[in-house]
DNA sequence: GAGCTCTCCTTGAACTTTTAACTACCTGAG
DNA sequence: CTCAGGTAGTTAAAAGTTCAAGGAGAGCTC
């Protein structure tokens, strides 16, 4: 019998064949996804692919605002990364700060009118990278099956259902 | 009556609501995916996710070694920076560096002993994480379509069927 | 076999991300 | 009010990545 049955010391459930397929096929499409976004986006917005949800995020805000933390937690990054894009994305002039009136510590990013012009101007050449890389190859049922598989999988990395206990969104 | 029809002026084929829900749901898991896992291996194993890979891609290869080019290839990433990543593995150990006989230029990155220590140590901890964030979530279904639809990716992406002009796989 | 081009791999500099403090401010208990 | 502990955001330093350039060898042509 077995005796063993806690996490760390029992028989590690390994991939099988195709489970290692899959999963190498997921790694290899999402760093060549990734990387040829990010060379897309450097090339026609000067930005990297992150930089760029960061903008988009701030377009669909009301008033283009949005603090901080709020955008760092859309966006999946941590504060800190967030804090270093925005100085960049404020030396593009795509980005301001402002303070924010009811909380001191609090800042806002907002999307400037060069930032909202930028993302204007490369908003079509984006899409259509991403239409050939993905939707392009895909099946509807495909899509939709895309679509739940990754809902799921995000949701399940989501740190706590986060976002539910910030003040301002009281 | 629409008088434009070449690519770079006509109308953006924009994402429709479902369309961007998927896409969002995408970016979402993959980037909290790699963040989870980046964390896992920094904190299990003492390196991030791709140098893993690297390891894992050398230990299935014959005598444990893989020409640079071969090994960037197979990873999808470039030859600058596994340049820069062997070397911080060879700084660890747990890679070895080896002339080509045949072709001067060339090198054989090789795992050694400690690299293959390593990974006996951490994989299963990796896979676990693994099959938690990911396999343990998806119906058989599911997992298949994932398989199916990330190849489709991949393959698109592929700069041109890489790989079928290296001499050395003659 | 000289010269031209291409490939293999590396390098330094610029840029981005991570990690671990750290400042400033808010909040609630007493 | 005061103080302990939490939150918002930033920062410096280390680590990783990208980009452009370059050294060195291979390979082809004449």
């Amino acid at each position: 019998m077995e005796y063993m049955n806690t996490a760390s010391t029992s028989e590690p459930r390994w991939l099988n064949d195709e489970e290692q397929r899959v999963w190498r096929s997921y790694i290899d499409a999402t760093t060549l996804l990734e990387d040829h976004l990010d060379r897309q986006l450097q090339r026609d917005a000067g930005m990297p692919h992150v930089y760029y949800g960061l903008l988009v995020k701030l377009a669909e805000s009301p008033h283009r605002r949005l603090r901080m933390t709020e955008l760092a937690m859309y966006a999946k990054i941590t504060r800190s990364r967030l804090s270093h894009a925005v100085a960049r994305l404020e030396k593009n002039g795509w980005v301001r700060r402002e303070d924010c009136p009811d909380d001191k510590r609090g800042q806002f990013a907002v999307l400037t009118d060069a930032g909202q012009e930028v993302l204007q101007q490369t908003a079509p050449g984006h899409v259509e990278a991403v239409r050939q890389a993905v939707f392009d190859r895909l099946t509807t049922e495909q899509q939709k099956a895309l679509g739940e598989i990754m809902r799921i999988v995000a949701e399940g990395l989501q740190p706590s259902e986060a976002g539910a206990d910030l003040p301002w969104l009281r």
